[in-house]
DNA sequence: CTTCGTGCAAACATTTTGCACAAAA
DNA sequence: TTTTGTGCAAAATGTTTGCACGAAG
């Protein structure tokens, strides 16, 4: 016995792109927009999420990122930017790509590939995990320093 | 009833490296490398180049990089480049990075963000792609042309 | 003996599709 | 009615691990 189309609270798509405009976060996975759904009390599955972000990426508002996590990320689709991921938080920061655009050029001209697209992801320590990395563990337990 | 050591043809990490530092091909997928063996007469299971191709990258010979084929790829790890790929064709095409060091110099001291590592993923089209491309359908029927 | 590399199968993680069905048009 | 969006289950895809076992030391 199915229960499909159950009550079907409107949209999920609709209430992904309030979700991903409303930043604070920038690339989602999948299950990051699911459980995010969630927490605004839209109980969506997993599949329906996937179908909605596709037809938001047909219909150009998403694009779909792969960073290297293994898992496909969605980000909304303003211009084109590149991006920086903390390796300790994970956090997903976008950045402008216009200093590569010269070297790309020069790139066209040396290789003689025509370039079409293009995806920098760089790897790094975010501010904040500088930060938390360079104090002592915990000030109040000075002896539990590591190394 | 199993036989998994079988015969054990010596070794199949040392058949790898051979097969990539021999080059021709860049970026391969572990599949690419199952069936490059195979044609050298060597039957090895994937499970086995994983494992092989596993420990090649503990012991620093090879590096695993994702590209934007959904598959994980394995290449000689020389110095740090970056990657061409044909959309047409596949074909995947290492290039020196150093124009972007210059941005990534940048990008540290505008963002904050302590760069360890980058990956850039450049889509196109190949010189030959782009010829045949260019090039009418077949020359023996002009009246072909596409647009 | 122990260690290592292997084949095979199964587990695992993630993405995608098939099907039924309710709501909307 | 048809079309669309949905839940659920299962398939598809790619990666990883468990186990037996032969070869090497």
């Amino acid at each position: 016995m199915y229960h499909g189309g159950m009550g079907r609270k409107p949209k999920i798509a609709g209430a992904l792109r309030e979700l991903m405009v409303a930043r604070g976060h920038h690339a989602w996975t999948l299950e990051e927009l699911r459980q995010a759904l969630a927490v605004r009390g839209l109980q969506a599955n997993f599949s329906s999420v996937f179908r909605a972000t596709a037809k938001l990426e047909t219909d150009g508002v998403v694009r779909r990122v792969e960073l290297d996590d293994g898992r496909t990320h969605v980000e909304m689709r303003d211009e084109h930017h590149d991006h920086l991921r903390c390796r300790i938080c994970g956090e997903v920061t976008p950045v402008p790509c216009g200093s590569l655009s010269a070297a790309l050029a020069g790139l066209e001209s040396t290789t003689g590939f025509l370039i079409t697209d293009h995806r920098l992801v760089l790897s790094g320590t975010c501010p904040s995990c500088q930060e938390r990395a360079a104090l002592p563990a915990k000030p109040a337990s000075p002896a539990a320093v590591p190394s």
